[in-house]
RNA sequence: GGACAGUUAGCUCAGCUGGUGGAGCAUCGCCCUUACAAGGCGGGGGUCACAAGUUCAAGUCUUGUACUGUCCACCA
């Protein structure tokens, strides 16, 4: 195919490569396949989502990684999946169940787990196909879901194993409760917001006495669960009451006074109720002074029969009833405002309840600091900025509540025996008591947090528990590369999970990457309407689009701001990209390329290219090993659009209108080389059109052509590395932009052709400048090119110096004198400034005596040119405010 | 209350081990030059938040201040 249209048009061509991709199965590698072992597990999105911004983000720099591992001769391994997501996929069933107008309990345990699972067939690959859609070169093969056969076998084996050695246990606790998911919550899945509310101030008697202590709570609801009154113990005010009894207002029950060094005296009235069953820190203080624990609030937020005539009310109707009540008895002694953290769940955002309950917890606190230990030395976290973070959370960790009073998730694989109340834990279902050995045996209501699946991911979605290929490959991963915002949920659990079961660290690097905001730095969500809908984006501009945009703006440890103008932005770099290709094809016509040597090649712009080319290489290369995702989208994008396409395609032009064969040919190969290499350099960040391109450009004889996906990455040509050569170019160019220069600010028409005189500064110069005649008077318009020793340029010229070398340009006609004058004035105002500064410091003694030798060189080197360049442009600007006074003469 | 980041051109951001401040977008001027108007060429625009310190030399290193943001935390 040597035609392509002229304006690149994604749609159809992603499509063609998406399902040549998975058909051919490219990207399911072989265990026993060579290469250094490389992989990554997908972080599972969960089964309920769609593609948003932020996966789009992650999986792209996934991508980015494999592809290039891949180039780099790895055997990649990046494994897909999906998470059951427990309370997610629960409220989202749920709701559907709603609109039939029947709750989960009509249906019963069993028929609604059958019901999700019938959802998930239904609904479950949308976000699969996003993934695809993205272009992800994930195995599919290999596709897992957190609640498939061998994951739920892995997780048994965890549990039990994790309960033998007495470090999975069950036990009373106070805990996170969302009444609307019904479900207990591990603190990090609570979310606290600062909210406006009021401190109340309430008189409790002391019993037998006339006195009183005044306690502020945010939450007079509780008060019917109040057990204790406590102060700091050296606190004067209330020493002499300690030990005292005071009254419960409206309830009228007795409770100790005690002391203990938690209070803050400074705070409130320096007193406090304890409400052991609503409040973990209440709870901390019952335990500890053997309180008595009266739960008044149950798991539906309804009062309980305990908080006497507020039974049945709900919490917040309880509220503003016991405040009426109290003031009734002359009690309440102030009011007032105050802002304090709320605890919110963070799946449904309904207030937190605290609940004392009986759940099963993971002894976190034992598994934290072997996972502490591991960084950095196992595991690298970047940017290293997280580690802190990461230390402070394992460092102050609790034991992990994993036990959820919902449906949807691994089941815990524990029994109870109805007759003897021995509890079992087995990976399968015991039919008999192993203590009384009767059969009547009820398992555990509860299910296990999502994020325990999650931890065994990097492992069990390689066949863990059982021994396999892909295991001895490819465990430990490679890399993990994650938002920051599960670095505790996730990440810290993964560590410890694969330390434990698999003795090593599951990752060499963890890579955190930033969050996608909006173009004003807000997080984007549905509410504030901000969000950028990825696969809106991509139908727009293009997977190749939004992939490079993302991958550019992935800077090391920044959050990004995206909008949809930088999308498209973006879009015209696809295009650029397909244009040159387009360039390219078309020059070379039905011809194939013909290998020429490169160490041998003649034509400075063609020496040149290759040079930037062997510099790009190692840029992109280096870049990528270093997650310096941005670096690697910026060198692609310089050296496409301002060496190649601005320059390169530029000067070779005149080269493919040669009648010399061999020059024709040389460019031609060389035009080849570069844009085959770039594409190789592209493709893991813009695989659609690369691949596209890759396709349709002819391949030499002596090769056989193989697809981009598979092509390795560019060897490394120590001949093209010419700096000198590079150097000259780049005096070339500084030539072709004074000509350009000197036309656009004196009002030439660009199209007008001019006569340039050029006397060099040295030999090599004007070796140079003969040399590449036809590309000065092509690229620069020139009409004539005089390389002289002598000048003898008209007075009215406009002048320019480059490196030494002066150029003159004689105006004739229509040409505004006065604007040269000005544009002279303009040039050597800079110069003069510059020198100044220069001067300034040469002429510092400790300067001179105590920087670097080369430093004070380059210095020197510096003032000898402006000075020379300062000298040459004066005099031309004298000879010029002659012509002008000539010229008004006349 | 702790911890961590950020502050560089109108906007979004690069600037590694200290040595005359960069890019993209936007803006202005000129061009439909046979790959590309989703384009080309050229220009303008910055006492690098503030202050002190180290240094011959600070956007770059140190400390402090201000503002912004994020995370963690049991202030009732």
């Amino acid at each position: 195919m040597a035609e392509i249209s002229s304006g690149y048009e994604p749609k159809a061509v992603e499509e063609k490569w998406r399902k040549h991709w998975e058909e051919a199965r490219i990207f399911t590698p072989n265990p026993d396949d060579p290469g250094e072992a490389y992989s990554i597990v997908i972080p599972p999105p969960n089964v309920t989502g769609a593609l948003h911004i932020g996966h789009a983000l992650n999986l792209t720099l996934i991508d980015v990684l494999c592809r290039h591992a891949r180039q780099k001769g790895k055997n990649v391994l990046w494994i897909p999946g999906t998470d059951h997501a427990g309370i997610a996929t629960q409220n989202v069933v749920e709701r559907a169940l709603k609109k039939e107008g029947k709750r989960r309990q009509d249906l019963g345990r069993e028929a609604f787990i059958e019901r999700v699972w019938q959802w998930r067939e239904e609904y479950g690959h949308r976000i699969l196909d996003q993934i695809r859609f993205l272009g992800c070169s994930v195995d599919w093969t290999r596709l897992r879901f957190t609640m498939d056969e061998g994951l739920s076998k892995a997780v048994r084996r965890v549990f039990v194993k994790l309960y033998n050695e007495g470090l999975i246990y069950k036990g009373d606790y106070i805990i996170n409760w969302c009444s609307r998911c019904h479900t207990a919550l591990a603190d990090d899945e609570v979310e606290h917001e600062d909210k406006k509310g009021h401190l109340w101030s309430i008189r409790y008697h002391i019993e037998g006495s006339d006195e009183s202590i005044v306690v502020a709570t945010t939450r007079p609801e509780t008060l019917p669960g109040d057990t204790a009154l406590c102060v700091h113990p050296e606190d004067e005010r209330y020493s002499h009451l300690v030990g005292k009894m005071a009254i419960l207002p409206i309830l009228g029950r007795r409770l100790p006074i005690i002391a203990d060094s938690y209070v803050d005296r400074s705070f409130g009235t320096g007193a406090l109720k304890v409400t052991p069953c609503h409040d973990p820190n209440d709870w901390m203080l019952g335990k500890r002074h053997n309180l008595e624990f009266i739960q008044v609030i149950d798991e539906n937020g309804i009062m309980k029969a305990e908080s006497g005539p507020y039974e049945g009310l709900t919490k917040e109707a309880c509220r503003e009833r016991i405040v009426e009540d109290i003031e009734k008895e002359g009690d309440l002694v102030s009011v007032s405002d105050l802002t304090h953290a709320v605890g919110h769940c963070y799946r449904c955002h309904t207030v937190v309840e605290p609940h004392v309950s009986t759940q099963w917890f993971v002894a976190t606190t034992k598994l934290a600091p072997k996972a502490r230990a591991a960084v950095p030395a196992l595991t690298k976290i970047l940017p290293e900025t997280w580690v802190k973070t990461y230390y402070h959370w394992l460092d102050t960790i609790r034991d992990w509540c994993i036990s959820r009073q919902i449906w949807w998730g691994h089941r815990i694989p524990a029994w109870t025996c109805e007759h003897c109340g021995k509890l079992v834990v087995a990976e399968e279902s015991p039919t008999v008591c192993p203590a009384c050995g009767k059969t009547d045996l009820i398992q555990e209501e509860d299910v296990l947090d999502t994020w325990f699946s999650s931890s065994l991911w990097p492992f069990s979605t390689m066949g863990w528990p059982d021994s396999t290929k892909d295991l001895e490959r490819w465990y430990p991963t490679s890399v993990l590369v994650t938002g920051f915002d599960i670095i505790f949920f996730w990440v810290a659990r993964m560590m410890m999970m694969g330390q434990h079961f698999m003795g090593r660290v599951p990752f060499a690097d963890v890579y955190l990457h930033a969050l996608v905001r909006d173009a004003s730095g807000r997080k984007m969500s549905k509410s504030l309407g901000n969000v950028i809908d990825p696969v809106l984006m991509i139908e727009k501009y293009g997977c190749d689009a939004l992939r490079f945009t993302l991958t550019a703006f992935a800077a090391m440890g920044r959050d990004i701001r995206l909008s949809e103008e930088r999308i498209e932005g973006y879009r015209h770099f696809v295009n650029k990209l397909w244009n040159a290709a387009r360039f390219t094809l078309m020059n070379l016509g039905d011809a194939k390329p013909v290998p020429c040597n490169l160490s041998a090649i003649e034509g400075l712009h063609n020496q040149w290219i290759l040079h930037a080319l062997e510099g790009a290489k190692k840029d992109v290369d280096a870049a990528l090993t270093d997650y310096r995702f941005n670096d690697a989208a910026q060198t692609c994008y310089k050296f496409l659009w301002s060496s190649f396409c601005d320059w390169y395609l530029e000067l070779v032009k005149p080269d493919m209108q040669s009648e010399d064969t061999v020059v024709r040919d040389r460019a031609r190969y060389v035009l080849w080389l570069v844009l085959r290499e770039l594409l190789v350099l592209l493709h893991p960040i813009m695989p659609f059109v690369t691949a596209e391109i890759w396709d349709a450009l002819p391949v030499p004889d002596s090769e056989e052509k193989k697809e981009l996906a598979c092509e390795p990455y560019p060897p490394e040509r120590p001949e093209c590395v010419r700096q000198k050569e590079a150097d000259a170019m780049e005096f070339l160019q500084g030539v072709i932009v004074a000509v350009r220069t000197v036309k656009a600010e004196l009002s030439i028409s660009p199209a007008k052709t001019l006569h340039l005189m050029a006397k060099p500064n040295s030999q090599e110069q004007r070796a140079v400048l003969e040399e590449n005649r036809e590309v000065l008077l092509t690229v620069a318009r020139l009409s004539e090119l005089t390389v002289t020793d002598e000048l003898n340029a008209p007075k009215a010229s406009a002048s320019e110096v480059v490196s030494g070398c002066q150029l003159v340009v004689p105006l004739l006609g229509a040409v505004d004198l006065k604007g040269e004058l000005a544009r002279l004035d303009k040039q050597l105002g800079k110069l003069e400034k510059n020198l100044e500064s220069v001067n300034r410091c040469l002429a510092d003694q400790n300067f001179i005596q105590r920087a670097q030798k080369d430093v004070v060189d380059n210095k020197r080197a510096l003032a000898a040119e402006l000075l020379d360049n300062k000298a040459k442009l004066e005099t031309m600007r004298r000879r010029f405010a002659e012509a002008i006074e000539e010229e008004s003469a006349r």
